[in-house]
DNA sequence: CTATTTGCAAAGTGTTTGCAATGAC
DNA sequence: GTCATTGCAAACACTTTGCAAATAG
């Protein structure tokens, strides 16, 4: 996504285009991580040179209303956020603390009426069971 | 389970026995349902007399490390605890805040080593449909 | 020019910790 | 009597809020 489609975006949802909304949406694409609002926090003050936690609790708000950003509930401490809005779970590794997408088919039956689905697998990754 | 078993419970782990650890163990098991740690400290406060939320907390602690209770790590807010550690997962009520269990299969590949698995639905239950 | 957004400082919430007093055994 | 446990108060970590200054359009 270019710097003008991320910027036609924010004004097809009515908001306002500033430079700390435009990085933080440029961060989660290009990285792809599952990042704290910490580290959005760092990456985009690196990179515009101002920002605080307000802006980006914010802008993760309205994302998330957007439906351009899910926030995962890992366990412990702090949410992080995915830009893969798409139907999946997540790994998380106890020793690195690395989160994984994973793919998954779940079958419930419930007298209730779902909206939203969350897996999340604790363990150990690959990565980290090679070098323990 | 009766008191004594509770006591010998605790006792088998290396515990000792106090009016709040049994009250607490007592609560989760008579009730069933997946109470915050502000709704333990009522219960125990209001039949012992006497509760902080050190001790809570604390047993808490203790009693996920025996294997005893899960920590259920619901979005938002605050952690609930489910006495009952068989493999199942959790419907939330976004409405009325209800956690019902669910029975269900799920399957995914990963390269990892997994250790639990938590699933968790958000949505609408029955009774409050039937309100709405 | 106007309405939105930013960002500081302060408040809020759930949870943990330090430490002295209490209580189990 | 000894060591674990309780519980207060203070500290913590993450997130939200009030409000004035800055900025997008």
């Amino acid at each position: 996504m270019t710097t003008s489609q991320i910027a036609d975006m924010l004004r097809s949802n009515g908001l306002k285009v500033t430079p700390q909304r435009v990085e933080i949406i440029r961060f989660l694409q290009a990285h792809r991580v599952h990042p704290t609002a910490q580290q959005i926090y760092e990456h985009v003050l690196r990179k515009v040179g101002s920002v605080s936690f307000t802006t980006i609790y914010n802008t993760m708000r309205v994302l998330e209303q957007m439906g351009q950003v899910r926030k995962i509930p890992i366990t412990e401490n702090a949410a992080i956020y995915d830009i893969d809005t798409s139907d999946h779970g997540h790994f998380v590794c106890e020793i690195c603390g690395t989160v994984y997408d994973i793919a998954y088919k779940a079958s419930f039956q419930i007298p209730h009426q779902a909206r939203k689905t969350e897996l999340i697998v604790y363990g150990v990754c690959e990565r980290c069971m090679k070098t323990q």
